[in-house]
DNA sequence: AGACTAAACGGACCGCAGTCCGGTTTCTAT
DNA sequence: ATAGAAACCGGACTGCGGTCCGTTTAGTCT
């Protein structure tokens, strides 16, 4: 009775057939060309799997949804802009002061968003996906809230911070509205003073 | 060459004709009927037609797609929770102080929100509906903001404290994160003191 | 009343997201 | 090497949103 790796062990999800991995790469590929040749709307299921070669079920083997799709996409920048906060350079990443890197969080935020409006609105609320980055950018804010010494419920007060950086919001502000963009920029940043402030009230100890 | 009524004269557009307005009448009917019966996801077109004794292009005819009759759904309470902000009792409505007025007006908005929620998502970003909604919203806090002696870009200021109040926000806050709504409620509190008083501060000059 | 026009009607039709199941391929153990 | 099982593959199929166009009907003008 010799096994080899019979026990899962908590080892993670058993590893990916290579078949399968070269699936998913291809039509990772072809979704990715796609979009930059024809738009995201010309995003089809079907035409993503007859542009990697297999079959319709496949992409839904590998990418739940058309959402699970447009998540996965997303997922490459996404992966890379956080890199890029928890250890890029400053104001961004680590080194620069609380309230710095908080203004540049916003200002980056914005433009990353802005850039992959489309293949946000596509992605939808694709469950993990979504939760993940909202949560990851929670974190970083109420970080950065608590260094600057903001009392209260900072959890709800980040969530209402990255509340106007939704692309629900920014689109509203500079499709329909009008709205430049450094205009934004500059509220949010006016914005998060303010919220900041209340607690830092000279005569009132904040926190160093 | 007599005429009754030849000249549009911009009095708006022409009148409906009366098979017209029976039939959306019964379309809303019916979309209302299994929305409250059968949920909303329930709510497809060919059965609103069917249940209304119409033809499917009879339900696009009068309702440009289906988030536009959600939309329609959507307008009655909507209708109403405006005119109990221009004129119904206070603290909602006029007669209040300007805070405890937008006080109230968060707590509305997310009880309103939150009570139509299945029915706002399925109305997406239905064009006009949408915009009309948001701009009553964002009219309403720029006055209050304006009263309570804000400066700064109001109008978005106005824009970010809505922000927290959208659907897609409230609904990941206590569908996914389980927080209570009352919690919610006074984190915006919160948040809207902070806003006015960066600029309330009797005696302090303003930001600098 | 009768004819005329513009609008409304209705259901066949299309494209795409998502499902299902029988056949095929990869991996492992003997 | 080989047999067996688990995972994967593919494409036919369903349901729904949205469009189109020939037909019908409500108002209007004479």
């Amino acid at each position: 009775m010799s096994e080899h790796r019979s026990l899962p062990l908590l080892g993670g999800p058993p590893p990916e057939r290579s078949d399968a991995a070269r699936n998913r790469e291809a039509l990772l590929r072809a979704a990715t060309d796609l979009v930059d040749h024809c738009g995201v709307e010309a995003v089809t299921m079907d035409a993503v799997a007859a542009r990697a070669g297999v079959g319709k079920g496949t992409v839904y083997r590998r990418f739940e949804s058309r959402e699970g799709l447009m998540a996965a996409l997303l997922n490459h920048s996404e992966t890379a802009w956080q890199a890029a906060v928890l250890s890029g350079p400053a104001p961004l990443g680590p080194g620069a002061p609380a309230m710095e890197r908080l203004l540049a969080f916003g200002r980056s935020r914005i433009e990353t968003n802005l850039k992959h409006g489309d293949l946000i609105n596509a992605a939808g609320h694709s469950g993990a996906r979504a939760y993940a980055a909202m949560s990851f950018a929670a974190m970083h804010v109420r970080y950065l809230l608590t260094q600057l010494g903001v009392r209260g419920d900072v959890p709800i007060l980040a969530t209402s911070l990255l509340a106007p950086l939704e692309i629900v919001i920014l689109q509203q502000q500079t499709h329909i509205e009008q709205i430049p963009v450094d205009r934004i920029e500059r509220a949010w940043d006016d914005l998060v003073r303010r919220v900041v402030a209340a607690d830092a009230q000279p005569g009132a100890p904040g926190r160093p």
